[in-house]
DNA sequence: AATGAATGAGGGTTCATTCAT
DNA sequence: TATGAATGAACCCTCATTCAT
C-alpha cells in the first residue's frame, strides 16, 4: 500500500544503473558506439526504451560514464599512494595491475581504442582524457628524469605508446599475443 | 561505338570511383564513417546523390574497398620480399619510411586505426594481414637475433607494438605528438 | 475512522487539487499547454509523479477543469443579475475592472486566449460563453441606444472588440503594452 | 534516359512546397501549430514522412515560412503606394482588404492567434511580428498626428487593438459576426 | 492517498537507398 | 551514365500514463 521506501528505491535504481552499464559497455565495444542504438542496449537489457533516460541524460552521457569508470579503474593502479612520485616498485605495480584489467575487461578497452578513433565521439571524452593523461605524464617526466633520462618527456610519451600499442594488439587478437611475456619484457626495461 | 569510345569510357569511369573513393576516404576519417553521409561524399565530388551507387553498392562497400585499397598500399610499400634479412641501416630507413608514410597518409591511417576495431571489418582482411605481419615478423625476428637478444620473438612483438602506439598517438592527435623526437629515440634505440 | 478524519480528509484532498491546479495554470500559461509536462507540475507543486492521476483523469482533463473553473469566475466577476441598466459611471467602473482582473491574473487569460483558439477545447463552452455574452450585450446594446447610437447592435460588437484586442495585445506583451493609457483613452471614448 | 532538366525539377519543387504549406497551414490551423506533427502533415499531403525536410530545414522554419507569407499577405494592403505616409483612402483601402483577407484566409488567421498565445512558439516569430508592427506603428502614428490626435501613439495601439479584437472575435465564430457592419463601422470612425 | 520506476507510443529529424527521367 | 526527388526505416529522446508498493 505504502510507496517504496527510499533505501528500496536505491537499490533498484543501482542495480539497473549498472545492468544498463553492463549492456551499453557490452555493444558498444562489439559494435561501436555509434552503430549501437538506444534501442537495442534497452532491448538486450529487457527494459523498455525510454527507461536508460531515467539514468543517463542522453546516448552521450552513458559513453562518458563508461568510459569514466573504465579509466578510473586504470588509474587506481597508478601512483598507488598518490603522493605524486613514482617508485619503481609502483611502477612495476602499475604496468602489472594495467594488463591484468585489461584482460578482465577487454570489452572497454575494446571500446576505449574504438572511440579514439571516431572523430565526432572522441570530442566527448577529449577533455576527460587530456586530464588523466596530463596528470598522468607530469609524474612519469619525474620518473624518468629520476632515473638519468635526459629526455624524459620523450621517454613518457614512447613509453605511453608502447602501453598503448600492446594493449592494441592484445585486444585487436587477444589469443595469438604472447601478453605475459611482453608484460615481463616491458617491467625489466622500465623499473 | 567505337572501340575508343569505350576505352574513354572505362578511362572515365576510372577516374570518377578513384574520384569517389578519395573523397570517402578523407570525409570518414575526418569525421568518422558513421558521421559522414554519403550525400556529403557526393557533393564533396561535385556529383549527384545517386552515382555513388553506380560504382559501389552500398556504403559499407564504399568503405571495405578503401580499406582494402589501403591495406595493399601499404603491403606493397613494405615489400619484402628482397632478401629477408635486415640490416642496422635498413632497419632506420623501415623506421623512418613508415612514419613519413603515416605523416603524408593520415586520412588513412586513422581510418585504419578505426576499421582495426571493429571486429566484423577487421575479420574480412584478418588472413591477408597476418601473411603479412607474419613475413615481416621472421625478418624482425632475425634482426633481434643477430643483435643478440635472448628472446628475438618478443622483442619482435614489443617492436612492432611500439610502432603501432606510436603511430595510434600520432593519428590521434597529431599537432600535439612530437613525432620527430620520439622517431629518433626509437632509431636510437633499435638500430 | 472517526467522521472528523474524513472531514480533515476532504479539507486535505480539496487543497491538493487547489494546488495542482494552481500549479498547472501557472505553468500552462507560462510556457503552454503542450510545453508543459505533467511531472513539471508535480515537481512544481512538490508531489510525486503520480499523484495528479488521483485527482485528474488525463492532462487534458486538467486543462478543461483549469479552463472552466476560470471562465466561471469571469463569469461572476460580472456577475449581470443585478438591474440590467448600465449607467455611465457603471460603464466606467466595469472597464476599469475588466482591465484591473486582466492584470491580477494574466496566468489565466493567457490560457483563455490560447484555448479559445484551439476549437475542440472552445466547442466545450460555447453554449455557456453564448449565454453569458448574450445577457452582457442585451445591456451594452440597452446603454449605447440610450446614448443615442443608431446603431447600438454594433457599437456593442466593436466594444466588445477592442476589448478583447486590448486585453489580447497586453497578455501578448505585457511589459510593452501602455495599459492604463489606453484604459483613459477607452474610458474618454464610452462612457 | 536523362534526368529531369533545372525547369521540371523547379515546377515539380514548386508545386510540393505550396502542397506542403497548404496541408501544413491546414493542419495547424485547425488543431495548433504543437499539437500538428510533421508525419501528420505528410500523411495528409499524401507524401512520405521525410519529404517535408527537402523543403524546410524544420518544422519550426515550415512554421515561419507560414507566418511570413500570411503576414506579407496583409502588409501588401499597408501604405499602398509605399510612400512611408498613410492616406484616409489608403486607410479605407488597407481596413477594408484586410478584413477580405480575413475571409478568404481564415486558417491562417487562427493559427495567427494560436501562436501569440504558445509563449515557446510566439518566441519563433517574436522577431518577425515585431518589425512588421514597428513599421506599421511609424505610419499610423503620423497618421493620427495629421489627423490633429494629441496622444497618435495611444491612438495607435487601440486602433491596432481594435483590428485585432475584430479579427479575433471573427475568427472565433465567423457565422455569428457582423464583419461587414462593423467594418463600415470602423471605417467611419477612422477614415 | 502517495510514490516514482517503468512503459511504449509518438515526436522531430536524418539518411542510405531507389528510380523515373 | 547521371540526376535529385522521393521513400521509409531507424535514430535519439520525451512524456502521458500505469501500477507495484
Amino acid at each position: 500500500m505504502s510507496p517504496r521506501t527510499e533505501i528500496q528505491n536505491n537499490i533498484i535504481k543501482e542495480e539497473k544503473r549498472t545492468l544498463i552499464l553492463n549492456v551499453a559497455l557490452e555493444l558498444f565495444s562489439q559494435k561501436g558506439y555509434s552503430a549501437t542504438s538506444m534501442s537495442e542496449i534497452a532491448k538486450a537489457a529487457g527494459i523498455s526504451k525510454g527507461l536508460p533516460y531515467s539514468y543517463f541524460e542522453s546516448k552521450e552521457e552513458l559513453l562518458l560514464s563508461l568510459f569514466k569508470i573504465g579509466i578510473n579503474q586504470a588509474m587506481e593502479f597508478f601512483d598507488l599512494d598518490k603522493n605524486g612520485i613514482l617508485t619503481a616498485d609502483e611502477m612495476k605495480h602499475y604496468i602489472t595491475e594495467v594488463f591484468k584489467l585489461l584482460q578482465a575487461n577487454r570489452s572497454f578497452w575494446k571500446l576505449y581504442f574504438n572511440l579514439f578513433t571516431q572523430p565526432n565521439v572522441y570530442d566527448l571524452i577529449k577533455t576527460e582524457m587530456h586530464d588523466f593523461t596530463n596528470d598522468m605524464s607530469a609524474i612519469l617526466i619525474e620518473y624518468f628524469r629520476k632515473k638519468g633520462s635526459l629526455t624524459p618527456e620523450i621517454d613518457t610519451v614512447v613509453f605511453n605508446a608502447l602501453m598503448d600499442g600492446i594493449s592494441f594488439q592484445y585486444i585487436i587478437e587477444p589469443e595469438l599475443f604472447p601478453l605475459d611475456a611482453v608484460v615481463d619484457n616491458v617491467i625489466k626495461q622500465y623499473c
